[in-house]
DNA sequence: GTTTTTATTGATTGACCAGTCAATAAAAAA
DNA sequence: TTTTTTATTGACTGGTCAATCAATAAAAAC
């Protein structure tokens, strides 16, 4: 029952597939087949679509760090202060579509994949390199010259939280998360207010 | 020429070889072969001291921990004072035996290992619990009922740090990643001297 | 000096899996 | 309506690898 058109259709399912299944394996080891059928379809027609395992992966990383960067993106729209901005930040990258379980360990997993395929480590550059990009264009005004320190600070607290909730299987309280990385801010920011 | 007594020489230089093979490969996916022929054994002989791939990486697991262990309890004895001591760990924590690439690398894919093996998730945590414990005890003194809050996000501080840097090929510079979480520390202790 | 224990490996087995291909069929184009 | 394009899969292939085993030999125990 070919319908025409399906590739984007069959590329988001396989996409959102892999996701979930390395979140649920908690590791790169997981089979073409595996995500195929957890997308509804042959092994052979995720090849056929993508080339290969690593262009899937390279696709998922692609979609989640698409999906962060839009969250981001819509949080800072709604900011108007430069407090605003750094608080809207924080709270997007723990916003519920990205801190779960499943994303949590799909993220660790991307640096793992950084290790060996260099287009992965690009990717992650890149992610890095705009969260600090932000958290600095929101902090100048109010920090000056220590904008770039606190801002690197930041996005490593960010990524240590994920990393230390990547080891507790429970629901990942992100309201918890957030508010931890925000009260570190409040501390930098309250001496300037 | 089987000389008797080799068991805890093969282990020890099949958990040495382990580490490295990890490192070198940033991947988890390391065959037995690779690790018993750096350790200049047969992949038999390997099996046959651990019984199987789990059993050598939890033990590789436990030596990098360990070898964190020794080094934050010695730096801790040399201290003297509350600050002193918190300074210790952080300083070990990026001590040049711990903060080298492979090391790096090794432990980010202990993380993923955890995801999937029991034992390997334990050890992670119980690391983590005496990491955050011991920074407690070094804070309480100077920050009372603000020591746990401190002490949490110093350690998601440390394990960021690493995880930033197992995407920096480069020579891993340690002092500058102590100094970073060192200036965090000097920030919050300051208001109180 | 015979037996048992320890050390060691080459060869083998059984499973798994990425990637390929030929075959089928529906839709679209010519 | 014939041809081409798009969708789809079952079956196959080649390779890899963890784990096992039988065989060899030196040391230690008896």
């Amino acid at each position: 029952m070919p319908k025409v058109g399906m590739e984007p259709i069959r590329r988001a399912a396989l996409v959102e597939a892999t996701i979930h299944e390395i979140g649920a394996q908690g590791t790169l080891d997981v089979t073409v087949g595996a995500i195929a059928k957890r997308a509804g379809m042959s092994s052979a027609l995720a090849h056929h679509y993508f080339g290969g395992k690593e262009q899937i992966f390279l696709a998922a990383m692609r979609h989640t760090l698409r999906l962060y960067g839009t969250e981001v993106n819509t949080a800072l729209r709604a900011a108007n202060t430069p407090a605003q901005r750094a608080e809207a930040i924080v709270k997007a990258s723990f916003a519920n579509s990205n801190f779960r379980p499943e994303v949590i360990a799909a993220w660790l997993n991307f640096y793992v994949l950084a290790q060996t395929v260099p287009d992965a480590k690009r990717l992650l550059t890149i992610y890095q390199a705009r969260l600090r990009s932000n958290l600095v264009h929101a902090l100048r005004p109010l920090l000056r010259a220590r904008a770039d320190e606190v801002a690197s600070r930041t996005a490593a607290l960010i990524d240590g939280v994920y990393l230390h909730q990547s080891l507790v299987k429970s629901k990942a309280q992100h309201s918890q998360a957030a508010e931890d990385v925000l009260a570190y801010l409040d501390f930098e920011l309250k001496e300037t207010m």
